[in-house]
This record gives C-alpha cells, sequence and structure tokens, in this order.
DNA sequence: GCCTCGTTTGTTAGCGGTAACATCCTCATC
DNA sequence: GATGAGGATGTTACCGCTAACAAACGAGGC
C-alpha cells in the first residue's frame, strides 16, 4: 500500500480510501490511486484490514452434512447472498452433533467472523452462552422458534434468536392429512436421521392421524442412520414385512422416498393403487420418478438466502436488530401433490 | 493474551508459545497458561496471528457449483482432510466459467489463503499468470496433466502443476468400448454441462466407438444446459425421436441417466432389451434404480482427500515441492456394469 | 478581507499476535 | 569451580492496514 501511495503521490491513508470508499476521496486522486493500483497489482490484504478494522468480511455457515441435498441449498442460498456483498462464508460441518456443533462454532468463533448462521435451534447450553456472549448478529435457520421448545434447549429471553425457515411440524401435518384425505386407512412412517426436524416432521404426521382417528404406533419405522435410497428400500421391505396392510406410507425425506419407490417397483407392488407413497423435500428428480413422487417442496435455498439477508442487515447495524428486524421469518412449504398418492 | 499472561505469571510470548506448542516451554508454565487461559476464556485471534505468521491457516477451495454432487463430494473430502489439521477451507464458486474463475480467485487471494485447490486444468491466461505468481502451493483436480494440453492452455514448464484425478477420456472410453462389447451396434451419446471434463469423457467415448467401427456423429446429441434428471428425460425422447434405431446410450452424467431411464419406463421401452443405458459418476442411487443403474463410479471424495494432503505437505514443506511430491496423481475409476447394459 | 464551515488529505497510534534475537538459568564436563 | 551448551523465558519490533484526530485548503457569508 506504501507503494502503491508513493506511486500515486499520495499518503497510505488516502490509497485506502481511496479503494474502500471512493467518495470521500477527490475525483483527481482517485483515478490516480486506482491507476497506480492496477499497475502495482495491489491486492490489499483482508488480514490486515480485519485486525485494524474489527470487520473480517467473514460469517460463519454452520451445516450438519455436506452430503444431505437440504442443506447444500441453504448453503448456496447463503453462498450467493453473502458473496457479491463482499462477504466470505466459513462452512462448518457439525455432522449432525449438538456438541460437535459447539466444537465447530469455537474454532469458527476464533477467525472473528462478522456474524453466524445456523442449522437448526436444538444447541448445547454451552453453544447458547457462547451465542449469548456474542456480539455478533447470529441466525438460525431450517427451524422456527416456539417459545417453550426454546426455553427447553437453554436460549433464555435475554437471548432474542432470529430464525428462518418453516414449521417442520405443519408440513408433516400436512402430509399426514392428505394421506388420511385420500382414504388410506393404514398409514405407515419411515423415518431415518433422526435429527430435531425429522421428529417434528414426524410429530405432525402423528398429529394428523390422530385428528383424523387413524393412527396406529405399530407402523411408525424409525431409524437412526443417514437417509439413503438404499435405506429407503430396505426400510421398505421391512415394513411391509412386518405389516403387509399397510395402503400409505410417509417416508421422511425424499431419498428414502426414492428407494421405496424403486423398490416396490422391484417387487411389483403397484404405487399408488395398493400402496401410497410421499416424501419430504422436493429433492431434484422427485417429479420425474415413475410414477411422479408426492412430496413437500421445502424453501431450503430461500431460507439461506432470506438468511444471508438479515445477517447483513445485523452486520451493517442497518437496523436496531430487533425492532424492525422480523425475529422469526415462515417461509412456508408446498405440498407438491402428484401420483405416488 | 496480554491478561492470560498476567494471570500466570508470565510474558505474552510465553503465553503464545505455550498454546501453540506446548513443548517449547516447560510442564509448570504451560499448566499455568492453560489454566488462565481456560478460566478467562481467551481464544487466540487467528486474524492477528495471521498477519504476525504470514499463515492464515486457510485453503481456497474453487468448484465450479454446489449443486453438482461431484464437486459436493470432492469438497467433503477436501473439507474432512483440512479441518482436523486446523485448516479452513473458503470455498469459492466459479459457475463453470474460466473468467469467473479468475475473479473468484482473485477475491479469495486477497484472504492471503496458504493454499488453494482449483477444479480442472482448464484456466484462462491470467489464472495461470496469478499462479505462476504466488509463493502457496497450488493443486489442480478432477483431471490430469496431459503435456500438449497445458501448454494449449497457457500453462508453461516454469509452471510445475500438481493434479489430482483420473483419465476422462480413458473413462469415457470404457463406456464406449462396453457398449461395443455388449454387441450394440447403434451407440448414441448425450451430454450436458458441456465443460472440459465432459467434453474429455466424450472424446474418449467417440474414439472407442471409432476403434470398434461403430461411431455415427449422428447419434451425439450435446447441449450445454446444466445437467439434470428433467433434461435427461427430454433429451432421451429426442435422442429417439431422431434416431428410433439406437440400441445403446451413454449419458454423461448419472442424472441425465437416472432422467432418460426414468423417461424409458414411462414410455414402456425395455431397458435394456431394447436400450441399453449407461451413465457418469456413480451418483447415490444409481445402484437402486430400476433396473440398476450401468455407470462409472469415480473417486470424487478420494480425490478430495489426496488434493487436501498434498497441499498440506506442501503447505508445511514437508517435502521439496516437487521431487518427492508426485506431480500427477491418478486416483482411477471403475466401471460398475449394472443391469441397464 | 476575515472568519467559519465543510471537504480533502495527512499523521499517529494502534489492532493482537509472533519472529527474531537477547537474556537468563541449569547442568554436564573438565 | 569455571565453562559452555542448550533449554526456557523475555524484549523488541514489527505484520499491513484503518480509526481517530489534526491540518490544510477552498468557498461562502458578513
Amino acid at each position: 500500500m506504501a507503494d502503491v501511495a508513493a506511486a500515486a503521490g499520495v499518503s497510505a491513508m488516502t490509497v485506502s480510501r481511496a479503494l474502500r470508499r471512493p467518495d470521500t476521496v477527490s475525483e483527481e486522486v482517485r483515478a490516480r490511486v486506482e491507476e497506480a493500483s492496477r499497475r502495482l497489482g495491489f491486492v490489499p490484504s483482508r488480514v490486515a484490514s480485519a485486525l485494524a478494522s474489527a470487520r473480517t468480511m467473514t460469517v460463519a455457515v454452520l451445516i450438519p452434512s455436506l452430503t444431505n441435498a437440504v442443506f447444500i441449498d441453504l448453503l448456496a442460498g447463503v453462498q450467493e447472498t453473502l458473496t457479491p456483498q463482499g462477504y466470505q462464508p466459513l462452512v462448518g460441518i457439525t455432522g449432525y452433533g449438538p456438541e460437535a456443533e459447539e466444537r465447530v462454532l469455537r474454532t469458527q468463533l476464533a477467525h472473528d467472523p462478522d456474524g453466524v448462521i445456523l442449522s437448526g435451534l436444538h444447541h448445547t447450553p454451552g453453544t447458547w452462552d457462547l451465542l449469548r456472549s456474542l456480539t455478533i448478529p447470529v441466525v438460525h435457520t431450517m427451524d422456527l422458534s416456539v417459545e417453550g421448545d426454546l426455553m427447553a434447549e437453554g436460549a433464555q429471553d435475554d437471548c432474542p434468536v432470529q430464525t428462518v425457515g418453516f414449521s417442520q411440524f405443519d408440513a408433516g401435518y400436512a402430509v399426514g392429512a392428505h394421506l388420511a384425505a385420500r382414504g388410506r386407512r393404514r398409514i405407515g412412517l419411515i423415518a431415518g436421521q433422526l435429527d430435531p426436524r425429522t421428529r417434528q416432521r414426524c410429530d405432525g404426521w402423528r398429529q394428523a392421524l390422530r385428528d383424523a382417528g387413524r393412527h396406529d404406533p405399530a407402523l411408525e419405522l424409525m431409524v437412526p442412520d443417514a437417509t439413503s435410497v438404499a435405506l429407503g428400500a430396505e426400510l421398505l421391505e421391512r415394513a411391509l414385512a412386518t405389516h403387509p396392510d399397510t395402503d400409505a406410507l410417509f417416508l421422511c425425506n425424499d431419498d428414502l422416498a426414492q428407494g421405496a419407490l424403486f423398490q416396490c417397483a422391484r417387487l411389483g407392488i403397484p404405487v399408488p393403487e395398493r400402496l401410497a407413497i410421499a416424501g419430504f423435500n422436493d429433492l431434484a428428480g422427485a417429479a420425474w420418478t415413475v410414477p411422479p413422487l408426492t412430496t413437500v417442496a421445502t424453501p431450503r435455498r430461500a431460507i439461506g438466502v432470506e438468511a444471508a439477508r438479515l445477517l447483513i442487515a445485523g452486520m451493517e447495524n442497518r437496523t436496531p436488530q430487533s425492532r424492525e428486524n422480523p425475529r422469526r421469518v415462515d417461509l412456508g412449504f408446498r405440498l407438491m401433490v402428484r401420483e405416488t398418492t
């Protein structure tokens, strides 16, 4: 920067100003500095800038996994919103464990991010303590804050939480209600990857079936394993083996649903005639399976975009963090009724 | 750090040493410093550390897209290898454009990463200039260096290139040869997302068919669009409409292949009896389609792991960068022959 | 023509660590 | 017991930039 300053015949401070806030220097100086800067191939060190200004222009983004398309879409939304504003996402993978999340968050914080985006609302008490002590904005995603729920998890009133997501419960309820409305009587559930969001979906589905008077706990098959097409195929067989009279199934994830669908084709089980199948998330390809899969479209990318927007607003202090800024953004979901039901 | 130093009754320098290289301080001091550090909740600022030591402990990782599972797997491999060593990946998305790549690389370099991982070997001359001027290690992935090829792209002998990948050409060749060996005579090609790697696969396939004396350019259907299940379904119909006698198809990506497979089911085209289908990448679920998809398993995650390992070796200067360090790591591929062929 | 005010530029002092060197101490060696 | 080597700790001077304040300058207003 000193070299650029010398070349342009100004002080280093003026170079800094000319490059960061061109409107604060005279037109002529700005031109001279830009020319010199370009000619010398000057790239300002963000590290030094960060140290001096206490702004790193980075954002910690914690997601459970890179292999789950849901969070990749979230990340894509975050990324495409942060980058144009000059922010660099720092991706951290928590592996679905609250303890690992706390650990990852701590290491990310050593990088002094200007903001944090978390997945879900279920954190360790230690994480909540940490968040409460932070002076940078934090946004939680993929879930919505619910009073009682938060208290149970360790968040207090003095820790205002910003969330962007949709109601997993309502979405699960919608699927259950849909299957019941289709006249199905023996409606089962298959779930893997039992994170809090999956559980809420299941809770919603369960409530819907109870409301319809058709809930049978025996038809629930929940396993902790990560979801996959293979698992879906396997669990479908297991579910039908134990309860051959099942006439509808809610698979808590589209990959499970696709696996189940494949397995039905293999076993010669007509879908939806003999068995209705519903998935969740509307992943790529769900509309193209044979038959096309009924599922719930979730606004994953939009959640990422909105979370990043809120965060940027907080980081630039454009709004007093609580008043105008919505604390809770519900982006909804859409039941995509296709041919498997 | 000064507070910790005071609390432990030592100098700041000793605190720094005690935390970074515990073996360089006495057992007793180390214990005192750790206790004080923990008690005060001290988190060393990586930003300051970076400025003082000229090591940011970050690595720029440039990939074309977040929505392509291939690069997500690569990223996962990189991430899981870098993180335990204390490195933080800085993910940059280039959108498949060499110009965008150069732009993204420039902004990433402002963060002073200690190393760079790039996707592919096809960069702009500006990017090559930039790379040549860097003093940090760079690893190229998903592709292998080929003398003539590199020269054409602007790399020179004075810019030693480290690559980790596999031969896209050979992999394409393997598919072509397989289809020919299966006795298919009218073998077509469907490709989207025409990046250099896809083109090399197509080149390999073409060569195989020529060697078998069965190459008919009319059976090639190449479109620039991003690949997807939907596109696969659409292109299958288009291909069969123009050339109904096609009896085998190589789809350059598994999502295309899955779409094609779905469409065959829909149109009542028996696979593989009337039409053989082969995909590429062995994405999740390929083994579970109906019938299971013949495809090529590519070592994407392993490439990420190996690239990160090489990079770490370079960053820690454990090897003189060229001698022992392999310049070109071929991780191979595997043709997964399943039922669609 | 003098004063005030706003704009533009410069000066100074760090941000929070670490490299490099200096110093101090301990202990084996002769 | 003096000597030197080597390990442990301290001191100094930055790393490259920016906040905050100071100074210089020009443009009205009286």
